[in-house]
DNA sequence: AGCACGCCGACT
DNA sequence: GTCGGCGTGCTC
């Protein structure tokens, strides 16, 4: 028999690919590209992809090893996600064999057996005549049963998880089947087709005619690589253009794969998908275990799942007949992963988009500075929409000057009077803070000691409620000192003022009120969040304290005051990307605020109220605001007008990492020009001392080679073996 | 990333 | 005398 060898992707932090023999017993069935074999490396057994086969070997043959087995299962990947793998890897400059390792279900990591249950689906049974009062009496006395009912029965077959995640759970299920009008059935797992009955006609809403010129451009585009930037405030509509775009997908029996930011799968989103279309929905998000991954992952690649709702891992899902993309919050930072393999999930959406030969639609009502350029050069597709359906009442943004003002417990007398006012009114209040903990600092008052932690160089954040000092850079934790280590004094007090704190200063100041505290502290119980938010929404909650994680996704009709605490950290961050996010984060927020009928406010506290960034934002809007800073950026060649990456060095002692990056600059890069090194805004953290180096060029090809240059010196480095270094292309976050 | 190999300090 | 600390180098 003739020789064969393969090359394999290797879940290990080496660029490169590594070349097995495939032995005589292993050669029937013919191995193929997206295989899954298990090898030996080194002196463990590990999962490898097939990413070419060959009858040469051009690697010692000395060193060969065979392959040790073929999974027999149905989880190959396809050619096409194979080859869209290794785009997303050259792309980033990222191991090959850990974006393969990434992207795949964890199961499918582990040599290990699956063994997968058949997949379940719930189907309402026949209603003859004596079921029907049962249904009747539901409607009365259990509504989120007959709820339940309802959207069981307007679907062929709905799964557990697209239940549980549109608010359900098990024990209502079970009532239901106990009287008999569900029965929980094995899922179909042929292919989906369109039938008569997929669209629910009746939830279908009009077009606007601005709306129905977005559908009509992205229905044209089918079928060939296009990018549609839709840009429209909150409540104009996205959403309606969304489905009816994809209605025609659907109609041809293709797919189509929707990414939403991490918080964005919330009940109400999916709620609108389930009304809309009678198809099975696959759901990709944090919520899920391994084998309900493994199950979505399986029903999309076999195409049994018509649509696809994902976080922006769901990129990596295999769809063989995907035919639309859409990013929902094109803007929002959680599309960017932020630790090892640092991909952007709109930016290999379009890569993906582009390779497979479709449209793709990007939605935010701010758009990042990125997409938005792309949209007025040209590059993109740019849809504008203007009209709040319904009564146009758009939240007004107010600023307030601090230094005008009496500010007690960091609220100003303008503040607590419109506070008093909107109580009374019997509406919710927001307020947000972007500090968590009861306070960033806590010092000495006769020698102004402060606790700092030891690995970071960086104050402790005190947390009353757990009596505790915690780091928030890495998480280290101790208890509050009864005296000043410096200077014996017991008079220690905190300096500064964090959520928590706010919280029992409300509670104080408006007695009467119920206060609730929504950050990562009080929402870190399982299903914690999703309380909250009902609590909110149940009015039960007048005042709400918040972080930013209250700005993303979730709207409150009956919040008719929102107030930003401390803006000012944002207008002075040497990082040009802070002002872009401040003014995201404020028209987000005023977005969520109210409703046509009871229109919100938002004031703005700052101490420099005078600030041309903030003036601008106010007074002429988002997009005025973006173009300025466009403008801003293209005279300082920054990004988008230019290309950057940026490479990390870390290492337990000081001076290494500089090192390490001073070396990599010592020959000129053509095309590129470095920015650095420099320390890192911490430059201290979890006791690794850290540096960072910029590239930058002119082009995205000048910088894809010169990063390849300048990734051929690194074995050679003399520091090399001192540091820990990685690379981000198009990197977001300066202060890592 | 693992994992083995190897060279030094403090223990049954 | 060995156990184990982690620095170094290799993996088709």
């Amino acid at each position: 028999m003739p020789e064969q060898y393969i090359q394999v992707a290797i879940p290990v932090p080496m660029r490169q690919l590594f070349t097995y023999r495939v032995p005589d017993a292993l050669k029937s069935p013919t191995i193929n590209v997206g295989e899954r074999v298990a090898v030996p490396f080194g002196s463990r057994k590990v999962i490898g992809i097939v990413i070419e086969t060959q009858a040469e070997c051009n690697f010692d043959l000395a060193k060969i090893k065979s392959i040790a087995g073929r999974l027999n299962d149905n989880f190959n990947l396809s050619q096409s996600l194979v080859s869209f793998l290794q785009l997303c890897a050259h792309y980033y400059h990222h191991p090959v064999g850990d974006v393969f390792q990434q992207a795949l279900p964890i199961l499918l990591r582990k040599i290990e057996n699956i063994t997968l249950t058949p997949p379940m689906v719930w189907q309402a049974k026949a209603l003859d005549n004596d079921k029907k009062p049962i249904v009747e009496g539901l409607e009365k006395k259990a509504a989120k049963q007959f709820a339940l009912y309802q959207i069981i029965n307007s679907h062929r077959g709905i799964s557990w998880v697209e239940l549980r995640t549109l608010g359900y759970s098990k024990a209502q299920l079970n009532a239901l089947e106990s009287k008999q009008l569900i029965t929980e059935i094995e899922q179909i797992t042929t292919e989906f087709n369109w039938q008569d009955d997929t669209l629910n006609q009746n939830n279908k809403l009009l077009l606007s005619p601005e709306q129905a010129i977005i559908v009509s451009a992205i229905n044209h585009s089918l079928g060939k690589f296009s990018c549609h930037l839709v840009d429209g405030v909150t409540g104009s509509g996205k959403t309606e253009v969304y489905l009816q775009a994809m209605e025609a997908v659907l109609a041809n029996n293709q797919q189509v794969l929707v990414i939403v930011p991490e918080i964005g799968l919330t009940p109400q989103t999916l709620d609108r998908f389930e009304q809309r279309f009678n198809v099975p929905i696959a759901l990709h998000h944090s919520a899920l275990n391994d084998k309900e991954r493994l199950a979505t992952w399986l029903s999309a690649q076999q195409g049994s799942a018509a649509i696809i709702i994902g976080t922006r891992s769901a990129i990596f899902t295999p769809l063989h007949r995907l035919g639309l993309i859409i990013i929902d919050e094109e803007h929002d930072s959680s599309l960017k992963q932020q630790d090892s393999f640092r991909y952007h999930g709109r930016d290999m959406a379009i890569l993906r988009a582009r390779q497979l030969n479709i449209p793709i639609v990007l939605g935010s009502a701010t758009p990042s500075f990125e997409s938005l350029h792309n949209a007025l050069s040209g590059k993109y597709n740019y849809h504008q929409l203007h009209n709040r359906a319904g009564k146009s009442n758009k939240a007004k943004i107010a600023l307030i000057d601090m230094n005008q003002q009496q500010v007690e417990f960091g609220l100003s007398g303008t503040l607590k009077h419109e506070m008093k006012q909107t109580l009374a009114r019997g509406e919710q209040v927001l307020l947000f803070l972007n500090r968590r903990g009861y306070a960033p600092a806590i010092n000495c008052q006769e020698c102004h000691w402060i606790a700092d932690c030891q690995r970071c160089d960086k104050p402790y954040t005190l947390h009353q409620k757990q009596g505790l000092l915690i780091c928030h850079h890495c998480g280290s934790q101790k208890r509050i000192p009864p005296q000043c280590p410096s200077c014996g004094s017991v008079r220690i007090a905190p300096l500064g003022q964090g959520t928590e704190q706010l919280e029992s200063r409300l509670e104080e100041l408006f007695p009467d009120n119920s206060i609730v505290r929504i950050d990562r502290d009080s929402t870190r119980k399982k299903g914690e969040l999703a309380k909250l938010l009902q609590e909110v929404s149940d009015k039960k909650h007048q005042l709400l304290v918040g972080t930013q994680m209250l700005a993303k996704g979730h709207h409150f009709p009956d919040v008719t005051l929102v107030a930003v605490l401390d803006v000012d950290g944002a207008l002075f961050s040497f990082d040009f990307r802070a002002s872009e996010q401040m003014a995201q984060l404020l028209i987000q927020v005023a977005g969520r605020a109210g409703r046509a009928s009871k229109p919100g406010k938002v004031l703005v506290q700052s101490n420099f109220v005078d600030h041309p960034l903030l003036q601008d934002l106010v007074h002429n809007g988002y997009h005025h605001f973006a173009h300025q800073a466009l403008t801003e950026r293209k005279q300082a060649l920054l990004p988008p007008f230019t290309f950057q990456a940026l490479l990390r060095a870390d290492a337990n002692y000081p001076s290494y990492p500089e090192k390490f990056l001073r070396e990599l600059t010592v020959n000129r890069i053509e095309g590129c020009e470095f920015a650095g090194p420099v320390p890192a805004a911490m430059e201290k953290k979890a006791g690794k001392f850290r540096y960072h180096l910029i590239i930058q060029a002119k082009t995205r090809k000048e910088l894809h080679r010169g990063i390849l240059q300048l990734l051929a010196q690194i074995p050679n480095n003399e520091w090399l073996a001192k540091v820990r270094w990685s690379l981000d292309i198009d990197p977001i976050d300066l202060n890592w």
